[in-house]
DNA sequence: CCTATAATTCGAAACATGTCGAATAATAAA
DNA sequence: TTTATTATTCGACATGTTTCGAATTATAGG
């Protein structure tokens, strides 16, 4: 099927990115993008700028540009810059690979 | 609903917990305990004692130890010493729990 | 009680992470 | 060009994590 070695070591990277406070705070923020509820697809997410995203979390510009940073490396969030701005936005393909690793296996 | 703020400490904690290697592994191995193309229940999980679980992993039985109880410290995996071995098994609810976190907000 | 097996606790060493402030870069606007 | 805004890089420090071997506990069987 899909090579077992390569997934475990980017869903490993994921879980890590998310085992921080401060990051798994962004990310959420990031993903749940939509007024609560309303219907909002991942794909079509908002794009946050990265100042918008640390507000309310206390952590100085550089903490949070390198929180950011390291969501991004382990392939979880997408940057652009826009302006002065860069903005953020969830990567769909690696969410979509974090939903199916808790899933048990189903043939049927 | 629920308790956001309870949840994210309870989420971070345990991606921590999956965020290494070996724990992964660990994890993993207790989460997939069927045979290839077969159907399997969580719920009806394989109880592994801790010294199989080790097995192939390369790592001391001292750390082996330590991860595992990393595992149970996340409420990720449940342990029961049945005489000279200790078994463990997953966690349906935990499970659950992290499952609902990566699916988008849908209200219909 | 003594021995063997399975697992845990403890202490120490090496390494990784989270955080900040200061300095720097990128852009926009006066 | 100068200034203001937004974000990043860098160096430093404190704190956490991973790992091991040695000692310890728990249990089963002779």
């Amino acid at each position: 099927m899909s090579n077992n070695k390569i997934d475990s070591v980017l869903l490993c990277e994921a879980f890590k990115a998310l085992s921080n406070p401060h990051r798994l705070a962004l990310f959420n923020r990031l993903m749940n993008c939509c007024a609560p509820g309303t219907k909002c697809s991942p794909v079509a997410a908002v794009r946050y700028c990265v100042g918008e995203l640390g507000e309310g979390l206390d952590i100085a510009p550089s903490t949070l540009s390198h929180h950011l940073k390291e969501l991004n490396r382990a392939g979880l969030v997408e940057m652009e810059r826009k302006g002065k701005n860069v903005e953020c936005w969830v990567e769909p393909a690696r969410l979509e690979k974090l939903t199916t690793f808790f899933k048990p296996v189903q043939n049927d």
